[in-house]
DNA sequence: CGGCGTTTTGATGTATATCAATGCCAGTGG
DNA sequence: CCACTGGCATTGATATACATCAAAACGCCG
C-alpha cells in the first residue's frame, strides 16, 4: 500500500517551476464574504507553496479563484492531501501558532490573506464574526469527517465517484462537465490510492458509461445515479 | 476491501443489551472545565446510543468518564468510527441542526450534556467562551486531519501503532500499560481494517517485542521507539 | 518535428480481506 | 464446583483489490 523509499526523488512534490493555467472565477459564492473584506488579495502561480508544514501561522486564507491543496508528507515521501480548497473555501486555521500542513496552489490561484491577530481581535467584540469563524471551522471538520469515511471504508470506484460528485457540486458547475484543476497524482494522494488506480478507475467508470472523458482534465458526469449509488 | 451485503446481520452494531463494565475517572483533565459547569451529568450503559445519525442536534457533550465512539454507517453495513472520545473530549458539534454521525457509549460512560441554544446564547456575549468553543472545534479538526493521514497512507502496522500511542497519550496513563475500552471490531472500524487484521497485527507487534498483551484489553507499550518509528 | 511531463495500459506481486475454525473467558445454572 | 453457553479474539487457508514495476501513448510547448 505505501509508496516506499525514494519516492520523493521520482514524484515531484516540491513546488515546481510555475507554468500557469486555469480560469479565474473571481467571486466568492459563500458566506465568507465577511472575511473577504478583511485582507489583501495575493496571487500564486501553479504549484507555489503558500505556507509549509510547521511554518508559523500568521494568516488565514480565503480562496478567490483557482485551487489549493492542503497536504502532509510522511518521512518516506508518502503524501496525503487533506483537502482541496476551491473558491469560497477558507484554510489555514490552527489552534497552535504553527501550521500543521502545507498549502500549495494547484493552479494559478488568487486568495485573500487575512492576518490572524487582526481577525481574532475583531472577533472578540463581534459576535457575528466570531460565530462565522466557528461555523466555517465546523464546516471544515465535517468535510474532513466525510473524507474519513471515504478513506476508511470505500473502495477505489466509490472513492473516485465520490470525489467527482463532490468536486462537481462544489465547483458549482451548472452543466455536467467538470474541469479538474488537479493532476492524477493529486487525486491519488487525496483519495489514498495510486495514480495508476485512479486512472484505471476513471477509464472503468467511462466503460460503464457513468462518465465521459473528453480530455484528461475534463470529466462529464453521464449517469449521476450510478455515481450517486457508489456514494453510499 | 468492503464488507458486503449481509454484514449488518452478522455484526451487531446496533446498541446491544448493556452489561456495564469500565472504570470511572470522574474528573476532566483539559481546558473544557468552562463547559463542564454548564450542563447536567448523564450516565450511559455500555453500547448505549447517545444520539443517532440525523437526530436533531440539541446538545453538546463533554466526556467525564468512559469512552464514546462517533460513527457512521454505509448502506451495506460498513462502519467507520470517526473518533473515540475519552474523558475531557467534547463531541456533538454540528453546523446544521442535525447530527451527521451517531454517538454510542463504548463502555459505562458519564457525560455532561449541555444545551446548544444556551451555549450559543452565552457565547454571543462572552468572548472567552466563544474562543473556547472555536479552539475545541479546531482541536477536533486537527484530530480528524491526523486520522486522514493514517487512513490514507499508512499500512496496518503503522495504523495500529499510531492508535496505541495515541490512546496511551490521551488516556494520560503514567505507566506503559494501556487499558483499551473498545473491542477489536471498534478498533478495526476506527482504523479502516478488519478485526482479523487488527488481531494479527497486534500479535505481530507482540512478537516483534514492541508491545505485550497480558490480556486482550490490556496492552503494554514495551518499545516506544519502535512504535514511534511506525508513526512517521 | 522532437522532447518532456503526464496519463494510460499491461503484467505481476502483495497486503489485507474474506471465509472458516478454534480458542478463551466470564457469566449462568445445574 | 463444574459443565454449558455466548461473546470476543485468535489463528489458518485462500482470494482479491490495489500496489508496484515497466512500457507505451498522449498532449503541449518550444
Amino acid at each position: 500500500m505505501p509508496t516506499p523509499a525514494a519516492a520523493i526523488a521520482t514524484r515531484a512534490y516540491a513546488p515546481l517551476p510555475p507554468s500557469g493555467k486555469w480560469k479565474d472565477d473571481a467571486d466568492t459564492h459563500r458566506p465568507v464574504s465577511i472575511l473577504s473584506t478583511l485582507g489583501a488579495v495575493v496571487g500564486y502561480d501553479r504549484n507555489a507553496e503558500i505556507y509549509g508544514e510547521d511554518a508559523s501561522a500568521e494568516h488565514v486564507y480565503v480562496v478567490l479563484s483557482g485551487a489549493v491543496r492542503i497536504c502532509k508528507l510522511l518521512g518516506d515521501g508518502r503524501r496525503q492531501i487533506e483537502a482541496f480548497c476551491l473558491p469560497g473555501d477558507v484554510f489555514g486555521w490552527e489552534a497552535s501558532g504553527r501550521h500543521r500542513f502545507s498549502a500549495e496552489s494547484v493552479c494559478d490561484t488568487k486568495v485573500v490573506r487575512i492576518k490572524r491577530s487582526m481577525l481574532f481581535a475583531r472577533a472578540s467584540d463581534d459576535a457575528e464574526l466570531s460565530h462565522a469563524l466557528w461555523s466555517l471551522t465546523v464546516a471544515e471538520l465535517h468535510r474532513a469527517q466525510n473524507h474519513l469515511l471515504v478513506l476508511g471504508r470505500k473502495n477505489a470506484q466509490e472513492r473516485v465517484a465520490t470525489f467527482l460528485v463532490d468536486i462537481a457540486a462544489r465547483s458549482g458547475a451548472s452543466t455536467d462537465e467538470v474541469l479538474l484543476p488537479m493532476s492524477r497524482q493529486d487525486i491519488a494522494d487525496y483519495l489514498g490510492l495510486t495514480i495508476e488506480t485512479v486512472s484505471r478507475t476513471l477509464t472503468h467508470l467511462e466503460e460503464r458509461g457513468a462518465i465521459a472523458l473528453p480530455s484528461s482534465r475534463r470529466v462529464v458526469l453521464r449517469d449521476r445515479n450510478a455515481l450517486r449509488q457508489l456514494n453510499s
